[in-house]
DNA sequence: TTGTTACCAAACAACTTGTTCTGTATTTGT
DNA sequence: ACAAATACAGAACAAGTTGTTTGGTAACAA
């Protein structure tokens, strides 16, 4: 069993933490500024988390692992399964990540998107693959199959990036159309 | 007339900080490191730059802009001349990162490329806007310009990614032909 | 109730940044 | 060639940072 006192405190690091992140730049806080914020003691964070960096990576974690999984479990869309992109994976990102979390977007709307988005990157790639992934019938003969890959993962994930630096003013169906456009003939082959 | 100590010390300091680069990540760098690196005073770093973020600001400058300006130079190229990328500004852009200035792929390898790669990209949205920017007759409908100038770059920027992730055994021709392949049609219209 | 565990407070050494002082060497203009 | 301006070095500085250690208190689980 997990002791009461350990989730409480890992709760107020992780609060403490985004709370700061909405304020500063990620290298500008300190750990004194977390342990200040959370109002805990010094040797607790560090019983906690090893380093600053541990904390942010176990956040993203916490933030984007729940997601991916949701999507990982949807049906798989191969490159012979035409049109139809309104239930996309990607347009299921896409509103998972505005309307079930506004947490996030709020995170990737400062100025420390880079850090979130690199991780957002990496695991994305991981679903691409089991989505779109290597096996099929080499959709793209001139395109090496980890370069194709690489580069959906990062097409959307600079969809998304736009998409916020636009305040998320369009829709997640206009993104998901934006990206579709920019992308589908890698991934839908006529 | 610019002081011959001031260009030897700015030098020196430049030296230092890319040979730094090369070792760690620009975190881990401290300012005394860069001091002791290049074996000046405290008071001389100071008087350089005020912090070690604009030293990074102005390398990436020193680096990219003589690159950008001369692909600025060449000649424009609009959405209806056709085929033949054999020339094009990007390919003029790897062979100009690979063959002029092997010292910038050597930064951008280590593992603080993203720092480089962002003001390369930037810098890149100017050049991309220039040749085949706004004021063309709406080569994709659907598509605002803004998304896609942002995408353009974006995936230059992620092929050279790619590309130095792969210790660049790929030629900038080769290269140049995958990037093609994911963007030329946003480029050329056909 | 009795260990076990999480917490806190305080102090710690080692390091960081940016500034200020004084003195020395180099360059520039005339 | 000489004087004034300027770039540099070295040392010391306050203020802040990180990560660890100590000893004591409270909460938990069995």
């Amino acid at each position: 069993m997990m002791d009461r006192r350990q989730k409480k405190t890992r709760e107020a690091i992780f609060n403490a933490f985004t709370e700061l992140l909405s304020e500063k730049s990620y290298h500008q806080i300190s750990v004194q500024d977390i342990i200040d914020t959370a109002d805990i003691g010094r040797t607790t964070f560090y019983a906690h988390f090893e380093t600053k960096d541990y904390l942010l990576k176990e956040l993203c974690a916490e933030l984007f692992d729940h997601i991916i999984d949701t999507a990982m479990g949807l049906p798989h869309r191969h490159a012979c399964s035409y049109g139809d992109e309104s239930d996309s994976v990607f347009l299921h990102l896409l509103r998972h990540l505005r309307e079930n979390d506004r947490h996030i977007l709020d995170l990737l709307a400062s100025d420390n998107n880079e850090l979130f988005l690199r991780y957002f990157k990496s695991e994305l790639k991981k679903l691409i693959v089991s989505q779109y992934g290597v096996g099929n019938e080499a959709p793209h003969a001139a395109l090496p199959e980890e370069y194709r890959i690489h580069h959906i993962a990062s097409s959307f994930v600079e969809a998304v990036s736009w998409w916020i630096s636009h305040r998320c003013k369009e829709s997640p169906e206009e993104i998901a159309g934006y990206f579709a456009a920019t992308v589908d003939p890698l991934i839908n082959k006529n």
